[in-house]
RNA sequence: GGUCCAGUAGCUCAGUUGGAUAGAGCAACAGCCUUCUAAGCUGUGGGUCACAGGUUCGAAUCCUGUCUGGAUCACCA
């Protein structure tokens, strides 16, 4: 039972009663009462002012007293301006916590066999390069986004889609083979997705050259640039000036195309590129040299992505392959165009025109036939879909693919997947840096298994000086100390609105005290600590509290934001929002801590409201803990 | 240029189905451990909620315009 809509049926019944009209839910305002003022729930009566005819104030007390006589948990009311505060009785908290502490899966719905199913994507790397902080982001809120479905009811299947073909790839491959020397993780040492992205960087800088020096050679075939003593140096002032108001005058224009053009040559003419391409042709042709050490290659990236999932402690339920899915999507887009969704340009590419819809026309197949991204999604899906009965189709992944998810939910409802227009596209916003974006080319990208080392270094430390952990062996130490840098880390990634975007600041490490995981996982230790000493102290615990009690402010506070914790889940299900959790959480955590302070718990003398004060504690440490679970946070008995 | 997202304290962020005096944490300063874990608690200072209009009993929240930042509009993935 509901008692927020409960005390809205009594509004509508008071005005029905008092004034004899009818009103609909929207009239009948009802919301938690401020913190500062008297009262469990607030009734907004100035839209209720025409149809009473009467001050704010009369129409409040006509109503507050309507609703004391007829409802028997409210023992009270008092109006204050425009707003009628309803206390509740000290039994109904009661009986609240009671109810509560029966439940160990306090505020998660049941999931059945029959219950929908969610499919979740995220992580989806590509193999070239090892996870960075903003893979971090993509990761932690695919994971508690998973557990927060499954909270809500549904079926849940967690996947990652692989990006492991492409030019990217041989690129890496290539330095390998070039400057490599045989090198593996064996006989380096290093991970091995490390590895293989050093060789992309390599890559990267060897490519850099060969376009810097062709540059050089064909710069005096271009008049308007040919005495330009330094090429990129005047080729970024142009762009950057091109984005400002002024913009570009009509000889700039021509030095910015002239630009433009020689730097698009040299780049599709290094040699370089052009060997990593002949590879990729190669690849497609399954030139059995080229497969092979493909297939190492990646096998060592995944090895290497392995260590790092487990260390963020997230997982999947099943993983694609994009080598898999692509050729599945070039059928499917070739099927739709069979069935005249598509067309075919005179170049043998194929497109899908959008206009209808809004949108550009789109490109699906280039004109040798080969896959783009979009052909390798619609690939996927179809995959999916005959290896799941997918209800719902979650896509984790970063706001600037929004247009491109955009489209492809179009495409798939062109192409008769059911869930296809109503694919959620969880739109996230980037970790910026506070000079902002991560650039590999200057060294900042944060990598995330150094993050993950580094923050557990941190937790240890503190914890050492802390000196908290007695009594536990070297092994559950580190297990403490993990599950405590984790926190830290998670917490402060998920706390932060998903759409947004965040700063992180990789000098100052992430904090320990305040609004922190540890914050929270310190109240829940705390909370176990005291039934550590209750037993220690022969007090048993019961099951329920005893309602014959009465309840204090923080008490009364606390119940009532316990309360309110499945409410919280539904709506960060609704809203895919984890933020909404973790700022629950630590507002619980804030207020029990207030409450600890305040209110002694075993050494109160009243046995009745010690044992309430025991029962209150035990359904906040599970609550916190459920909370936490969420955000795929451990909580610790001892910290 | 079109489209989308954002702008709240020195910093990092809450608060948007319109509601009372806009909240936390960090940083600064001042307190609280001979009773349950001080990774805690209490207090002080810190705000033109980007700007300008509008809607109304009431706007950080909704609408319009402007400014600023970001993303996107590829035969890259």
């Amino acid at each position: 039972m509901d008692i927020e809509l409960q005390l809205k049926g009594k509004v509508i019944a008071a005005v029905k009663e008092l004034y004899g009209q009818e009103i609909n839910e929207n009239q009948a305002q009802v919301q938690i009462t401020r913190k500062d003022l008297t009262g469990d729930f607030t009734i907004v009566v100035f839209p209720l002012l025409k149809i009473s005819k009467k001050s704010p104030e009369d129409t409040g007390n006509d109503i507050g007293e309507f609703i004391k006589n007829s409802d028997e948990n409210v023992a009270n009311y008092n109006v204050v301006k425009g707003f009628l505060n309803i206390e509740l009785a000290a039994d109904y908290w009661l009986n609240l916590v009671n109810d509560i502490a029966k439940e160990e899966t306090y505020g998660y719905q049941p999931v059945e066999e029959t219950s929908p199913l969610m499919m979740i994507e995220y992580s989806s790397p590509n193999t070239n390069k090892p996870l960075h902080l903003g893979h971090i982001r993509n990761n932690l809120l695919g994971y508690s986004l998973s557990r927060i479905a499954g909270a809500n009811g549904y079926r849940v299947v967690k996947t990652n889609i692989v990006n492991d073909r492409g030019i990217h790839i041989c690129k890496s491959m290539l330095a390998w083979k070039k400057w490599g020397e045989g090198a593996t993780p064996e006989s380096t040492g290093i991970k091995g997705d490390k590895l293989v992205g050093d060789y992309y960087v390599k890559f990267d800088q060897e490519y850099k050259a060969e376009i810097k020096a062709i540059i050089a050679e064909k710069q005096n075939e271009y008049a308007a640039i040919s005495d330009a003593a330094d090429f990129s140096a005047l080729y970024s002032d142009l762009k950057a000036k091109k984005k400002t108001k002024e913009g570009l005058n009509d000889a700039e224009n021509e030095q910015f195309k002239a630009c433009e053009e020689l730097s698009k040559y040299a780049e599709n003419n290094a040699p370089l590129i052009l060997e990593a391409r002949e590879m990729l042709r190669k690849w497609e042709a399954k030139d059995a040299e080229v497969y092979k050490d493909w297939e190492t290659m990646n096998g060592w990236v995944y090895a290497g992505f392995d260590v790092t999932y487990k260390k963020l402690g997230v997982d999947f339920d099943k993983i694609y392959y994009e080598s898999d899915t692509f050729t599945v999507g070039r059928d499917m887009v070739l099927e739709g165009l069979d069935k005249g969704l598509f067309y075919r340009r005179d170049d043998n590419s194929v497109w899908c025109n959008l206009a209808d819809d809004g949108l550009d026309e789109k490109l699906l197949l280039r004109k040798d036939g080969t896959s783009v991204y979009m052909t390798q999604d619609i690939g996927t899906a179809k995959l999916r879909y005959d290896d799941f009965n997918i209800d719902k189709m979650v896509y984790v992944v970063g706001n600037e693919q929004d247009y491109h998810f955009q489209v492809l939910a179009l495409l798939l409802d062109k192409l008769g997947f059911k869930w296809g227009k109503d694919l959620v596209h969880f739109s996230y916003g980037m970790v910026e840096l506070p000079e902002g974006k991560m650039k590999s080319r200057e060294g900042t990208v944060v990598d995330a298994d150094d993050l993950v080392d580094e923050m557990v270094n941190t937790a240890r430390e503190m914890s050492k000086e802390l000196g908290k952990l007695e009594g536990y062996s070297e092994e559950e130490a580190e297990s403490v100390f993990r599950m405590i840098a984790l926190g830290a880390l998670k917490y402060f990634i998920l706390k932060v609105d998903p759409r947004k975007n965040m700063t992180f600041n990789p000098s100052e490490s992430i904090d320990f005290n305040g609004n922190t995981g540890p914050f929270i996982q310190y109240t829940h230790a705390r909370i176990q600590s005291i039934f550590r000493k209750a037993a220690e102290k022969g007090i048993e615990v019961a099951d329920q509290a005893p309602t014959n009690v009465e309840i204090g402010e923080k008490e009364n506070n606390l119940i009532r934001m316990i309360s309110n914790f499945p409410n919280i889940v539904k709506e960060a299900g609704k809203v895919f929002s984890p933020a909404i959790i973790a700022n629950f959480v630590y507002d619980l955590a804030k207020e029990y801590n207030q409450f600890y302070h305040d209110y002694p718990i075993l050494f109160e003398e009243d046995e009745n409201k010690r044992m309430m004060r025991l029962v209150l504690c035990k359904t906040v440490g599970k609550t916190i803990k459920n909370a936490m679970w969420l955000l795929g946070v451990d909580v610790p008995e001892k910290m």
